[in-house]
RNA sequence: GCCCCCAUCGUCUAGAGGCCUAGGACGCCACCCUUUCAAGGUGGAGAUCAGGGGUUCGAAUCCCCUUGGGGGCACCA
């Protein structure tokens, strides 16, 4: 049978870093199988879930490019795949006759517990040093038992009898694992009394209906998986296998959460992290190749994953390491891509009000040899060369002046080079004519080149690390680099 | 408290009994290149393979114990 593997989530918050990479491994594993890829939405939560982080997961999961092969309908877009619907909240029926079907075998059974009595029951048990258990206080009631508390206008949660013996299977990460019963906290319920599922029955009611084959999630739900099994043997379902991939972890080695480290895909994308570095990225967090190859694109990743070679060991999320990555990739992108994806970054800085006008392609495309291999992340752009599309630069008289210098002296050397860069003209403003006569003119002066050179740049753009002088002021323009330097003059001290 | 999982440089990892006086990458430190900043190049510091027992001629690799870390035990997902 041809493998079918799925991602989950809840919409109960925007795309998470973890989320992305259960969908990427999942995703790889589908495409390197020729197997297929589910995307459903477990939107049982009715408190928390809403549209809005519904649509940024979708979105989330575009923007890195994992495209599923069956899916819910989204934006008038009808729904992908033979199992539809692929939202939770619209499968309630099939939940129902499930639920219907446990209670007629007797499998599961209507709990008329309060919230107050399974508190206490809690306590004590904690308070006596035991696990944390449903002690089974409606596990045998009678039918008129039940009847009298309906009566009552009691409504029922529907609880499964986990019964006893251990549950094992054989994680295609982690080998065989054996858990008993007796460990799962007693019968568990899948249904509330309000009549919605819960988690750990929607779950395999769907994969059961959905007919997946492999089911790879996070390490978080490897204790959950007995109940998971227990509940497709009841539903008289083969049970698919599973893989437990390794957690994503925060500096100090805890389960990644938003408290501590940065985990929603947005906000990575908002600062300039790019799709081909992120993915390329997660997917090395916690699988390799074997090889010393790391800079991989898609294609290469699914042809070179193997579920198989998933690490166990959960793995800290290093940023500085994303950073290098996402460098790398910035570098590799073609001129005309890059600039498509500046482009939102320029308007992003416009709107923040640090450059008062954006940049034409042409512009931005003159500028790439310089500024390619000095982009980090997109969201540099305005950080390294803003100062080109604002009209002034505020220049600290204090740091126009380089070190081995004084004042006079900047203010001497400003007055010569702006001398030699107005003769050199309009026609010919470029790199390789006003390299020359101002290095002329630093040796002429007995000056260090880089001292005359630190003086232009700061008076022109304001700091003093910028991509290439002379390309700056190339990018610059004639006019404005000889207003800049007559304004720079001006701040330097008497 | 109970159950489960995990354990190689600070971090991501290579390593599936001898090729390991443990390799690569990020980060860090030098140096080279160089007008600054990057990029690139070269070199360096950094892991007694958590500890202890076995098995074996031989163990980072297999087994056991200990320790440490993490996760799970909801009418959340």
């Amino acid at each position: 049978m041809t493998s079918r593997v799925r991602i989950a989530p809840s919409p109960t918050g925007p795309l998470h870093i973890g989320t992305a990479r259960t969908a990427l491994y999942n995703f790889l594993h589908a495409r390197h199988v020729g197997g297929t890829f589910i995307l459903r939405l477990e939107d049982t939560d009715q408190v928390r879930s809403t549209v809005e982080f519904e649509k940024d997961i979708l979105d989330g999961l575009h923007w890195l490019g994992l495209d599923w092969d069956e899916g819910p309908e989204v934006a008038g877009e009808p729904a992908r795949g033979p199992h539809a619907p692929y939202r939770q909240m619209e499968r309630l029926p099939s939940y129902e006759a499930a639920a219907q079907r446990l209670l007629a075998l007797d499998m599961a059974y209507p709990c008329y517990c309060t919230p107050e009595e399974l508190e206490a029951d809690r306590k004590a048990q904690e308070a006596a040093k035991q696990p944390p258990r449903y002690v089974g206080r409606c596990a045998r009631l009678t039918v008129d038992e039940r009847r009298a508390r309906e009566a009552d206008g009691r409504r029922g949660a529907l609880r499964f009898r986990v019964g006893e013996g251990i549950v094992a299977f054989d994680d295609l990460i982690r080998g065989r694992v054996e858990i008993d019963v007796a460990n799962l906290g007693g019968d568990f319920v899948i249904v509330r009394a309000d009549g919605t599922p819960l988690y750990h029955f929607t779950v395999v009611v769907d994969d059961a209906a959905m007919e997946m084959t492999d089911v790879i999630r996070g390490e978080d739900h490897l204790s959950n998986t007995p109940k998971h099994i227990l509940l497709f043997r009841a539903l008289g379902h083969e049970v698919p296998r599973f893989a437990h991939l390794p957690l994503i972890l925060n500096p100090d080695r805890t389960k990644m959460s938003k408290r501590k480290s940065q985990t929603a895909i947005d906000d990575y994308i908002a600062q300039g992290f790019i799709r081909e570095a992120l993915v390329n990225y997660l997917a090395l967090l916690g699988w390799s190749t074997g090889t010393e190859e790391e800079i991989l694109p898609l294609d290469e990743l699914i042809e070179r994953f193997d579920i198989k070679d998933v690490h166990k060991g959960g793995a800290v999320f290093d940023r500085e390491r994303l950073e290098w990555m996402n460098g790398q990739w910035i570098r590799r992108l073609d001129p005309d891509d890059l600039i498509d994806r500046l482009r939102p970054f320029l308007e992003a800085e416009k709107v923040a009000g640090r450059i008062e006008r954006i940049p034409s392609d042409e512009e931005v495309r003159a500028l790439l040899p310089v500024i390619q291999e000095r982009l980090p992340t997109l969201g540099a752009i305005g950080d390294l060369v803003g100062f080109l599309w604002v009209s002034d630069v505020d220049v600290d008289p204090q740091t126009l002046v380089p070190k081995r210098w004084d004042p006079p002296t900047t203010r001497a050397g400003l007055a010569a080079a702006r001398e030699a860069i107005d003769a050199v003209g309009d026609v010919s403003f470029e790199a390789d004519e006003l390299e020359p006569p101002l290095r002329a003119l630093a040796e002429e002066r007995g000056w260090k080149a880089g001292d005359l050179f630190m003086a232009i740049r700061v008076a022109v753009t304001g700091r003093t690390a910028t991509p290439p002088l002379f390309d700056t002021l190339v990018a610059l323009g004639r006019e404005r680099v000889l207003a800049r330097i007559d304004r720079a003059i001006e701040v330097l001290p008497a």
